[in-house]
DNA sequence: CGAGATTTGTTCACCCATTGACCTTATCCG
DNA sequence: CGGATAAGGTCAATGGGTGAACAAATCTCG
């Protein structure tokens, strides 16, 4: 699964802290520099604006491009129409259709599968209706296996998928493969890789596990940079992914803050009142007991298998929804303006279900914002619905799986060489 | 893949911040990586260690040793003494005595000046009482300024002063040099670097802002690197400075998380009930009102301008003074938990006068983190007080102004070459 | 005590990736 | 059509790390 990282031996990467940079690591960062500018941005580039963007010559961008069209991780298009005097360049754009990653999503109540190539297009996806609280994790994997059948099956040949990325709602350990605790579906020390590596389909891929909010916030981070013309790495954002259980990210500067263990950004368990409910992770007045999916619905007096189009349909008619909706968005806005507080932060994204909500919540949330926010009154804090469509985390998981391909080209061409 | 590698996921001053590496830049970088290995070894390096730590060969390794010992960067002492076979290796130092930042503290009660080297030993110190409740913020600047001028004066010769820090209890606008928000000063939109370069002993120095608890937590890491046998890099906590004010300062892998405006770490206004007492801040049940110092006192039945002396004495006989202190922790507790949860750490370091009263804190914030800590049936949380000396934010301050220094030392040769 | 092993620091010819000047190509403008 | 402008390509030059070879310093063992 995963491939041995011993620093040493394997030439260095990047100019990472630790390692020095041998002078392989020019070209091995540059070309992950080039790619990324490619893969990430929001209209084609030509490759005298790579090198005007990257601070490189122009020989030298050319140069790497060129390597990156032989290594069909880019594309040439054709040239761009031009409105001023020059030559035109020729457009460039990820590759389509090569190199993909596989994203895997398990969720209290469904699974997905999707096939995410380079240029951000779905090559293939599904996705399967299911009641997962307190399930049986060889079962799930056996759906979820057979469900990414299903769709590598139906995959035209030329498409190469360099690895899978399963999204669970839970706390992972790091690189073991290992469900450390899922509450909403009764996992605990659950081998997930393990259970999906004996699916025909899963066999040969290189399986990891994350996060369903990072995985989201992932998915996020490409969707706002496309839409808004924004690149990456201008964006920073709190994502909270609202369901049974609340989830969260912290995306600074376009890349997450893991933490020590890739925990961080639980904000289903922040404290809204210390003296407060009881929590299912034994303690009292987290969040989660305010603003869960299961709560909202229990305080609504609807049952647990309310849907969600439901919920906002006796919206309309019953306060008691209304006022369960209210309470709710306090509570986030008691944590969000916690959580803002301690990692600064301008922008809120509602994810989830909350996405759906969000005419009912973003009111409530904004009034908590601004009278807890410390620096609101310098930095706005801006409360947005996502943008990225459904089933987010199973096209962050692809995204994720495209990332390491992404981050070190070089690696992967040199893989590639002699298959 | 290899994202999960601990302390790969930061971005790093690489190289031109969002630019491609040129071929300079690798020299530049790795001279960077050289010095930051010799100043934050706990023990004396020699070139050999150096190479094989940084990965790079021998020859490079001891290229650029050469030219930092050139720029009087880096020092060669006596050859080690070894107790095995092969040629004893030349130790290396920080050079002591040259290069030097002026640190600088205000705090609620006192001034204080500090001036560092690079081998992180202090060249001059001075420290003034003061109460700057709702102060003058010119008259508070000039004071401070006659400080520094005191300790600057005795300093010998060849000490070169390359810029300066002041330590502030205060949101920042950041590069600016403006003072946001102080509420414990009472100051508001101050321009503190303008009233400080009116002082001839500081007119010719660069001056920059930083806030007490990013500080005092910088402070903390060399302290901790030097003290434990811990490089910088591997050192994550949460740093909390407490005071008449609550600050804190988030560290992953040694470097502070700053967030989008560096205002990351305000755990004094993280909400411990919804529906608490009123904070100066304008919301309601923020920490700073359950276990700020003032709070404490007027608690415990002490006067405002009793010393944390006077009060650790009367702990031992006043019941009031002991329900106090378990109060104040045990909101301490629920707001670390509150963060660790959101940040995923596992050390919580106390500083301020919270190092001072650790041992009545300690068992209650053990006791809320134990059982609302997610992550803590994994990875324990380890609750310390702070080793870094008095006026640690002065410390800090000076280690700030040298981090650009060892940020980028082949500038400063660069600069320094023909002055 | 001396030979061999081991490890550090230095030297130097070599190699690799970027550089920049120069050229060609493609378009716009008057 | 000719000049201006900009993109892409070529290639010798340059900067900087590489690695083999070597000298220096110490330890170990016979």
């Amino acid at each position: 699964m995963n491939k041995s990282r011993d620093g040493r031996s394997s030439p260095v990467q990047s100019l990472s802290p630790a390692g020095g940079a041998r002078q392989q690591s020019l070209r091995t960062h540059n070309l992950a520099l080039v790619l990324r500018a490619v893969v990430e941005a929001p209209a084609p580039l030509t490759r005298a604006r790579i090198a005007a963007a990257l601070g490189l010559t122009r020989s030298t961008a050319s140069d790497l491009v060129d390597r990156l069209v032989a290594a069909r991780l880019v594309d040439e298009l054709e040239p761009e129409l031009v409105g001023r005097a020059g030559r035109p360049g020729m457009l460039l754009a990820p590759h389509r259709g090569g190199v993909a990653g596989l994203g895997l999503e398990v969720q209290v109540d469904h699974l997905a599968v999707r096939v995410t190539a380079l240029d951000g297009s779905s090559l293939g996806e599904a996705r399967l209706a299911g009641d997962h609280r307190a399930s049986d994790p060889a079962a799930v994997a056996r759906s979820l296996g057979h469900l990414a059948g299903q769709v590598t099956a139906q995959l035209p040949t030329q498409v190469e998928l360099v690895g899978a990325c399963v999204s669970v709602p839970a706390l992972l350990r790091s690189g073991s493969g290992v469900v450390q605790l899922a509450p909403n579906l009764g996992w605990s020390g659950v081998n997930l890789v393990e259970l999906l590596c004996e699916h025909p389909a899963l066999r040969t891929l290189a399986i990891e596990l994350g996060n369903d909010a990072d995985l989201s916030a992932r998915a996020e981070t490409r969707a706002r940079a496309v839409a808004g013309q924004s690149v990456r790495e201008a964006q920073s954002f709190l994502y909270i992914a609202g369901e049974v259980g609340i989830g969260g990210a912290i995306i600074i500067d376009g890349e997450p803050a893991r933490g020590q263990h890739g925990w961080s950004g639980e904000i289903g368990h922040v404290v809204i009142d210390r003296s407060g409910p009881r929590c299912a992770c034994g303690a009292t007045g987290c969040l989660e007991q305010y603003a869960g999916l299961d709560v909202i619905r229990r305080r609504s007096g609807l049952s647990v298998d309310t849907t969600v189009d439901q919920l906002l349909d006796r919206e309309r008619r019953s306060i008691r929804v209304r006022r369960s909706l209210q309470w709710a968005s306090s509570a986030i806005g008691v944590a969000v303006a916690t959580t803002l507080n301690l990692v600064d932060v301008e922008r809120v994204v509602l994810g989830g279900v909350y996405a759906r909500l969000f005419d009912h919540l973003a009111p409530g949330i904004e009034r908590e914002v601004r009278s807890r926010v410390l620096a609101a009154r310098w930095a706005p804090v801006d409360v947005v619905p996502a943008v990225a469509g459904p089933d987010s985390a199973a096209t962050g998981a692809g995204w994720r799986v495209l990332d390491g391909v992404v981050a070190d080209p070089a690696r992967w061409i040199a893989d590639h060489a002699h298959p």
